[in-house]
RNA sequence: GGACAGGUGGGUGAGUGGUCGAAACCGCGAGACUGUAAAUCUCGUCCUUCACUGGCGCGUUGGUUCGAAUCCAACCCUGUCCA
């Protein structure tokens, strides 16, 4: 029997609710993943992010291989073992700093090379690299290929021609990877929002033959329908029995039409980050911790979550906490924002496997679809 | 009682004739954040107005000047030192 299986167990038109069985654990989907980028889910401990549910968090090849640098990494045990984290991990490739550190790097058909933001020296990471540093040096259990995370708003054409570079470099990765029962590796969907590069990158991908199957390259600035739409070119071109990975999204309400067309993991910054500047996350939709009008509300972020940040706390000592710039406030609002989300998913897992999961979703699209554009609108 | 130094917007504190409703930082008010260069960034913050405009405004009062937070006089207050 495989290390690595897919179990779908319900599902509900295109959603669908499984098991990914790793030997480092099951992983529940649909999955949201804490992200860890630089060995850490920042501000939380392990204990705090297990606590939520989580059954696996992110950690990045880019920071990683910065600093401390992936083969200290593997001297010191692997990632798990550095971060005292013992369920699955997922990397990502690099791919993402393509787009977001687009100043500090030239690329090639061999691969990139990053000028470190931290001390400016220069770091090839070719997808064989990127492959060594997350299956061999980090130990991760799910490695992602080295892609070109493709920007937001460019000509068809470039958009092909990145993804075709994608596509030549997940074949490079495949090859790299070569036989490990105990770990996987997942290839990428580009494309940019035009569906028929979607669909062939989907099709390449498929040839190739991976173990699940991400769609990268959304959620960069083309707007909550322009994600769904490119979703929706994709996920029928990809096997039903793998799971499928929507990268870098999202909130709430995306991670819902996404599980409605199909997807099955998630990961994302924001519950992190929104943490640390003060924002909570509740099924009323995002709110602001800082703001003047809860100086004073006695009541708990939210009361149904099993999470001490969630129900024990008032509104009223977040704020004060925010005000006073004490750490507890990032801390605590972000094991709430992670619990919140991990609860989220919970739900949806349940939802589907109980048939309501159509309630589920228009109780979130009516809230916060009504009226304005609900998330992610392009500038 | 005397000698110095100084009094600027909620706070600290720049500015010493026009370009000053007055730098900067903080505070306060609000917004953003989507495979983390983010414990970050952006905007607002005298009154009035949707806006235009107008009105106050750099301790107080009076003066010099086309024009004053900036120069002069008196007064009030604060700090340090001496008696």
């Amino acid at each position: 029997m495989a290390e690595f299986s897919f179990h779908i167990d319900a599902h509900k038109g295109a959603a669908r609710t499984g098991r990914l069985e790793t030997p480092r654990g099951t992983i529940r989907t649909p999955a949201f993943m804490p992200v860890g980028t630089a060995g850490t889910v920042k501000a939380l401990t392990p204990d705090q992010v297990r606590s939520t549910g989580a059954d696996i968090i992110l950690g990045n090849t880019y920071h990683l291989m910065l600093r401390p640098g992936a083969e200290r990494v593997a001297r010191l045990g692997g990632l798990h073992d550095f971060m005292q984290w013992e369920k699955p991990i997922l990397t990502d490739s690099g791919g993402f700093q393509v787009w977001s550190l687009a100043k500090l790097r030239k690329m090639t058909e061999d691969g990139v090379v990053f000028q470190s933001h931290i001390d400016g020296s220069k770091h090839s990471l070719t997808p064989e690299r990127a492959i060594e540093i997350q299956a061999a040096l980090l130990g991760a259990d799910i490695s992602m290929q080295l892609d070109d995370c493709t920007a937001f708003g460019v000509p068809k054409a470039d958009a092909e021609k990145s993804m075709r570079l994608s596509t030549r470099w997940a074949q490079r990765c495949k090859t790299a990877f070569g036989d490990r029962p105990s770990q996987s590796l997942f290839g990428i969907v580009q494309g940019s929002v035009f569906p028929d590069l979607r669909q062939a990158s989907a099709e390449a991908l498929v040839d190739i033959g991976f173990d699940g199957y991400a769609i990268g390259g959304l959620a960069v600035g083309e707007g909550f329908d322009a994600m769904l739409e490119a979703i929706e070119a994709t996920t029928p071109h990809l096997p039903l029995s793998r799971p499928r990975y929507l990268m870098g999204v999202g909130k709430p309400i995306d991670i819902l039409e996404a599980v409605a067309r199909g997807i099955d993991m998630f990961d994302c910054v924001l519950p992190t980050r929104a943490g640390r500047h003060g924002q909570a996350w509740t099924d009323d939709g995002p709110i602001n911790v800082k703001n003047a009008r809860y100086a004073e509300d006695k009541s708990a972020l939210d009361e149904s979550l099993d999470c001490p940040a969630s129900r024990n706390f008032s509104r009223a000592y977040f704020h004060h906490l925010f005000k006073a710039q004490e750490l507890l406030g990032p801390v605590l609002l972000s094991w709430h924002n992670i619990a919140y989300y991990q609860g989220l998913m919970a739900r949806t897992r349940a939802a589907i496997a109980q048939g309501s999961f159509e309630g589920l979703r228009r109780s979130f699209r009516d809230r916060w679809c009504a009226g304005e554009a609900a998330s992610g609108d392009a500038e």
